[in-house]
DNA sequence: GCCAACGTTGGC
DNA sequence: GCCAACGTTGGC
């Protein structure tokens, strides 16, 4: 069991889209770093949804991993956004895992409380530049987001 | 919308 | 293998 945080731009996919599907396949990332995260990934593991370039970035609510890391369809595709014409389907470089909605806080854990918690101090999250659209989060981190949120999921 | 910070690409 | 140029991320 490992927890994880993943980031979105609401404007392309939200929580609250992902809630409406109840699932959806993580498509579309082109980081080596983030890939590997995801290669590392089992069903049952928790994931804090992470809301980017917004007003106010922040953690928003949780989901969870459902299915293992496999080839992400969209590489192949030429059609896609995210086609690469260096993968091939005996040798996929880019995977994805399945995630499942969970819970919508009520109240955004947002980034600049985040920078305030010694917990983070040492996350990548809280740098300046990180561009890491996923990562892991440790136990401590998870459990004092959640106790900060206890009263308030929905 | 701006732009700093970063990862990737490709010429050499 | 170096590194400039480029494209992208994401806070602000």
């Amino acid at each position: 069991m490992a927890y994880w945080l993943m980031k979105t731009e609401p404007e392309a996919f939200s929580l609250d889209d992902l809630q409406a599907r109840g699932q959806e396949p993580w498509d579309g990332i082109r980081n080596y770093q983030a890939r590997n995260f995801l290669r590392s990934m089992q069903p049952g593991d928790g994931i804090f949804i992470y809301h980017s370039r917004v007003a106010v970035p922040g953690i928003v609510g949780m989901a969870e991993v459902v299915s293992s890391a496999h080839p992400d369809p969209t590489q192949f595709d030429p059609r896609s956004h995210y086609y690469d014409s260096g993968s091939s389907l005996d040798k996929p470089r880019w995977d994805l895992v399945d995630v499942a909605y969970r819970s919508s806080f009520t109240q955004c854990i947002s980034l600049d409380s985040l920078r305030n918690m010694p917990e983070f101090a040492d996350s990548p999250l809280v740098r300046k530049g990180n561009r890491l659209s996923i990562l892991p989060i440790t136990e401590s981190q998870w459990q004092h987001v959640l106790s900060l949120v206890d009263d308030g999921r929905q």
